[in-house]
DNA sequence: ATGGCTGCGTAACTTATGTTACAGAACCCT
DNA sequence: AGGGTTCTGTAACATAAGTTACGCAGCCAT
């Protein structure tokens, strides 16, 4: 199985940037912030913590799911495989976050569609499924996040198809370095985990990387990137 | 611009049938059914109906939404342009769904991220934004609805997903048929049409198309494809 | 320090898809 | 019926991406 990166959310470069609210609204992190005091009663009598310390799988396609989670540290990883067993990454879900599509199968009686991981050292809070309905019924507060929470999803995977059917290779991972570079542009991963974000090969990953590299753009070294002229890179996305 | 396919949603294959419970619950067709008086009453004065008789442009990529739209006949297909200008349909919209993107937009105060126009002969409601908003705070069959419509879209859009990064296009070409075609097999739909269903060009289209032709899986015509080999069809998509 | 593991660089090759260009068939209107 | 328009069929070609195959570099543990 695949590393994690332990860095954020990609692809939200085109129309919006999904994060915005969940970092302003300090609710966002700690939903459990606006509930009334019986519905946090509830939540708190019914809520299951757990704690991974490293990379674990959490959901597999076709289970049943059994609570919204919501990740109060590090990150969730959704993902699919491709037949020939290659993963590509559709999404991640960071502290604050809840595990829409588990919601989403916990309203309508569905099977999860995708595989979840965690990263490393990652903690999440489980709302079983009939609290949660329960506490949608009735809160607020609940209802917001659940709508938020679809919302954005939908933003992300939109953006993703967009991406997909307009880009090529070099412009999604540029994009993808972009958005996931820490602030001094380092991106601590490795390029078989870059090319199961992207849905590709690390061949690929690394032929992609050396025209970079010889553009001037990057620099490389074992399980890191580092990013030398992030103008260009932008420039390759949109030009 | 394109035609219109006369007929449905596609790419619900994998792992769940969508329609399934839009089509099995009436207040879903009609979601004013389950609405309190006064709620009903709100909606009725606020709401405002629009027909077209031909293919129309309804919302514009960036531009703020100004309602929800609730589909009662015809239907509405949203999709997106490449750089080069040619279409990918995202999915459709048909008659007791909601135009959940606006609805996205809406409690997001965002800027709808993609194209939509009608089909021929549709008629939408448009429930203005704050009208929405508040029967979204008081009325459970709005809160429901709601998920239910962003739930919906997230489970296509994962397949979508998946299917791009999964199937190669004669798969997902033969999957469209089958998804798309009457009970008798036979799709009223350009070839041009169906490569902007797919993202790709009519080229592309007619060369699968001949391919499928000699393997005695469909027969072809003018603005019509029929299935002949449907079982073929389907060892196509999953082997 | 050294052997083994993991990750990167690279090249040659294959394949799927997109592109260009054109011809002919079906339809539509007057 | 004739002429224009809209579709489809086809072939040759271009290109992006995936595949195979291998060598080497950095890191780790004993």
């Amino acid at each position: 199985m695949n590393d994690m990166l332990s860095c954020g959310m990609h692809s939200e470069a085109g129309f919006l940037k999904v994060e915005a609210f969940t970092m302003a609204r300090p609710e966002a992190i700690n939903p459990l912030a606006d509930l009334s005091p019986q519905g946090r009663a509830l939540l708190m009598a019914g809520r299951i913590e757990r704690a991974f310390d490293k990379p674990t799988a959490v959901i597999h396609k076709g289970q049943p799911v059994s609570g919204a989670y919501l990740v109060t540290h590090g990150q969730l990883r959704v993902f699919t495989y491709t037949p020939q067993g290659s993963e590509a990454t559709l999404y991640f879900i960071r502290p604050g976050e809840t595990c829409v599509l588990a919601l989403n199968c916990l309203f309508n009686d569905l099977r999860y569609p995708a595989w979840v991981e965690t990263a490393a050292d990652t903690r999440v809070e489980i709302i079983p499924g009939a609290l949660y309905r329960q506490l949608f019924m009735r809160e607020p507060a609940v209802q917001n996040l659940t709508v938020k929470a679809l919302s954005t999803l939908v933003f992300r995977l939109m953006d993703e198809l967009e991406q997909i059917h307009a880009c090529n290779l070099d412009q999604r991972l540029a994009n993808f370095l972009l958005s996931n570079a820490s602030d001094e542009g380092v991106l601590l991963t490795t390029q078989q985990a870059l090319a199961g974000h992207l849905g590709t090969t690390r061949e690929v990953i690394a032929r992609l990387m050396q025209g970079f590299v010889t553009q001037g753009l990057v620099a490389t070294g074992r399980g890191r990137v580092t990013i030398v002229d992030a103008a260009g890179l932008s420039r390759l996305v949109e030009p």
